[in-house]
This record gives C-alpha cells, sequence and structure tokens, in this order.
DNA sequence: TTCCACAGTGAGGAAATGATGAACATTGCG
DNA sequence: CGCAATGTTCATCATTTCCTCACTGTGGAA
C-alpha cells in the first residue's frame, strides 16, 4: 500500500486515479493546486505525487521544485502533448517520469510502482543533453534559450516547442502529421497549414540558421544540421 | 494498418466509424451486440475494439470484461453523456479510453492511434538511422537521403517513394501491377507507362548505380544488389 | 532477318504543393 | 473591458512535380 498524493485541478481526474489508486489498495489525498500540494506534502510523507503540469494559483513545475526543497518524493508528472515539451525532460526538476494526456489509470499505476520501487534503490537517471549547438545557432533545452550569433531570440510559445521537436529528432524526417500530433497534441483537428506558418515564422526568427529546417516536398519537414 | 472491431447495436454508426477507418487503410469488423463481439475477439486478433455501452442482449461493459478474460485487446468505449457516468471509469475493468457520443470520427481514430501506439512498443528515445548501403550508393530512410559517391541527391518524392519501395524489397520482382499499387496507391487508374517514365528519371539521377535497376521484360523492375 | 510487343525517352499541360501575407480567433493580462 | 500577443485559417501565387502521349529503341521468337 503506497500513500499518494493527486494534484490536478479538474475533479474528474483526480476521481479517476484516486478509484483506481483505491482499488488497487492504495491511499489516496487530493490537491487541487500546486500551493495545496505543497501544503500536503509538507505535512504528509507520500510515497509518490502524481501532478499535473497546467494548474491555476501554481504549476506543476513550480510546485515540483518548491516541494524538493524539502523532500525527496518522487513525482510522476501529467502533461497535455505538445504541453511545453522540452521541460518535461526536466529532470533537474526532479520528476522521475512523466504520462501524456490521455492517459489510461492503468498505465499510470504501472508507472508508479516503478518509481516507487526504484525511489527505495539508488537512483538512476538518464542524461538528457541540455544544450546543443548548429555554427552559431545556441538551443538550450533547459533554460529553453535560443541564442543566435550570441543574441538572445524571442519566440513564442509555439516556435519554441516546435524548434526544439525539430531539433530533438535532428535528421529524421518528419511529416506534417507526425508534427500535428506530437507538437499540437493527438488531439488538435486543424489545418495542416498551420504547420507551414509556424515553420515561416521560425524560419524567420532563426535568421541565417533558417537553412537547418529542410522543407520535404510531399512530406513534411527536418531539421538538417 | 490496424485490424478493428466496431461493436454498436446501430448499424448507422457502425457504417460510419468503419468508412472512416476504412479511409484511413484499416481493416473492420463489425459486431451488434456484446456476444458478438466476444465470439469475434475469441477468433481474431484485433488492435483495438471499439465498444458501446448500451446494447441489446450483452452490454459492453461485461463484453469489455468477459473479452478480458482470454485476451488484453485494447477497448475504446463509446457511451452516451451522462451515461453511468461513474461506471465509466471502471478502468479495473480494462477500459482504456472512452469517448462522449455525439462523437466525430475523427477523434475517435485519432485516440485509436495513441491507444494501440501506446499499448504496443515502449517509446524509443534515441533512434538508430536505417542505412542501406550498396557500394557508392546510400540510402537513409530515416532522414531520407540518397547519397550517391559522398554527395546528396535531390529527388522528388515520387522518386524517394519508389526507391524506397524497390530497395525495401530488393532481388524481388516487382510487377508493374504493385508498384502502382504500392507506391502509387490502391486508387491510381493511371496510365503503365507513368512507371516507365519514374524508372527513367530515378535512373538518371542515379548515375552510376542506374544498374541496380533491372528491367523484367514483360513483368516489372527489380532492385538488384 | 523481320516483326512486334514491350521498354525508353522527351516534352507540354495539368495538378499538387509549399510559401506567404493578411484576416480572423483566441488567450492572457492590466 | 479592451488591448496586445499569439495562434489559426484562408486565398493567392510561384514553383515543382506528375502524368499522358507520341515517338523511338530493342530483344527475342519465328
Amino acid at each position: 500500500m503506497y500513500k499518494i498524493l493527486v494534484v490536478d485541478d479538474e475533479a474528474n481526474i483526480r476521481e479517476v486515479l484516486k478509484e483506481y489508486a483505491e482499488f488497487e489498495g492504495h491511499q489516496v489525498d487530493e490537491a487541487g493546486d500546486g500551493m495545496q500540494a505543497i501544503e500536503l506534502a509538507k505535512k504528509n510523507d507520500y510515497d509518490v505525487i502524481i501532478m499535473d503540469v497546467m494548474m491555476p494559483r501554481l504549476d506543476g513545475y513550480s510546485a515540483c521544485k518548491e516541494i524538493r526543497k524539502f523532500k525527496q518524493t518522487p513525482v510522476l508528472m501529467l502533461s497535455a502533448r505538445g504541453e511545453e515539451y522540452d521541460k518535461l525532460f526536466g529532470f533537474e526538476l526532479g520528476i522521475d517520469d512523466y504520462v501524456v494526456k490521455p492517459f489510461s489509470p492503468k498505465e499510470v499505476m504501472a508507472r508508479i510502482n516503478v518509481i516507487v520501487k526504484r525511489n527505495s534503490t539508488a537512483q538512476v537517471f538518464a542524461v538528457t543533453p541540455e544544450i546543443e549547438r548548429f555554427e552559431g545557432l545556441e538551443i538550450n533545452f533547459t533554460s529553453r534559450d535560443v541564442i543566435i550569433d550570441g543574441e538572445k531570440a524571442t519566440l513564442t510559445p509555439k516556435e519554441y516547442d516546435l524548434l526544439f521537436y525539430l531539433v530533438h529528432n535532428k535528421n529524421i524526417a518528419l511529416t506534417r502529421n507526425k508534427l500535428l500530433e506530437e507538437v499540437w497534441g493527438y488531439d488538435f483537428f486543424g489545418d495542416d497549414r498551420t504547420i507551414d506558418t509556424h515553420i515561416k515564422m521560425l524560419r524567420n526568427n532563426l535568421g541565417p540558421y533558417r537553412k537547418f529546417i529542410v522543407t520535404l516536398r510531399g512530406l513534411g519537414y527536418k531539421f538538417e544540421a
């Protein structure tokens, strides 16, 4: 039996997870936002915290960071696909795993078992490279900065997400569908052309390094370095 | 291509889903109630089952439970709004996701993709590029590059597709019909000569390695290495 | 050698595709 | 509420790519 803290602003989701967890014999507390989560994490010792990224008052990342200041409770993040893609790799926050919505509670429970077991023994994390450089183009996944010839570029969130996804998959041909699914999310039912527009803006913002973004006619795009 | 079982007592709904799924290249079986669904699920291996909750003879929940006794096929539930809301969360039944009526087929398909992928393989992070080499001809299926004696070749989409298909089936005799069907698509009703033209252009682009594309008189072509 | 069915080739018009700018919608914030 | 920033859709345009077709080349059977 684990003691679990479920943090999400949607009562539905909390409810689903709670039911399933209790069905498996665990004990569950709930919190509706990051602040409450911190309160509870301070008072009680949980075996694991399941936390949504998007929440009012205080988001999941910040809450996680805060909690880490006083406890090492393992955290499983829930996130919508395409949601600040890069931060999901922010293991420096101490996130132990994450699940992309829509998830099956079954999957969440399976992962929790892995996390808790792992936590009781030694922690081994796979290190993801935090900075990538291509000539005068520097991309910092951790700080979410893009630096062009020494100058920090200002990209919109979608532009960041798109660029980060392209770079994470550099030298891989990516179809429009793949991009939509991974960057926009499985639940985006919009126009293909949206990608083109964002590619356009991204290219404009990359100045001389627009050359890295290659159009694959009849297919999609590729970051070629 | 997925093998899908659609279970609903309304023929309309089955039809809509079937059409859409087949349009996307999947193969669909139908069942009108829970009993039939169990029969079919026993006989065949589906990648996913789409099942309505409310059905005569045997409802969706019960059918799902029954199927789970012998197979782990992922299940997507369809339910009317407000229909035994709580039971939808009976994930102990092994329901992987659900969609509330009225739904868009597009959405259902999107979710199916998520479910099947989630269920099949664990996520791969580092992709090892898939490369084939024949003397000075290098074909990278991942980056979609063709390199001839160290120089990158520029092929049109159809040329890539054709080459990739030939190489994937190297040393296999391919009839014109087979090529049309696989590279152009089953719904292409054009001239045979079209292939010849593309083979011609492909050969021109392959320089010295045009020799790998062998004409089989009276039959078709072959990539011989 | 002749024949002819089948393959190779070049060119022009049709169709598909991506880039782009602007309109429109949505979101977040003071 | 209204504004500014961001994201999405849409129409247009230039370009690439595709397909058809008429013609030429060719291998092998009789």
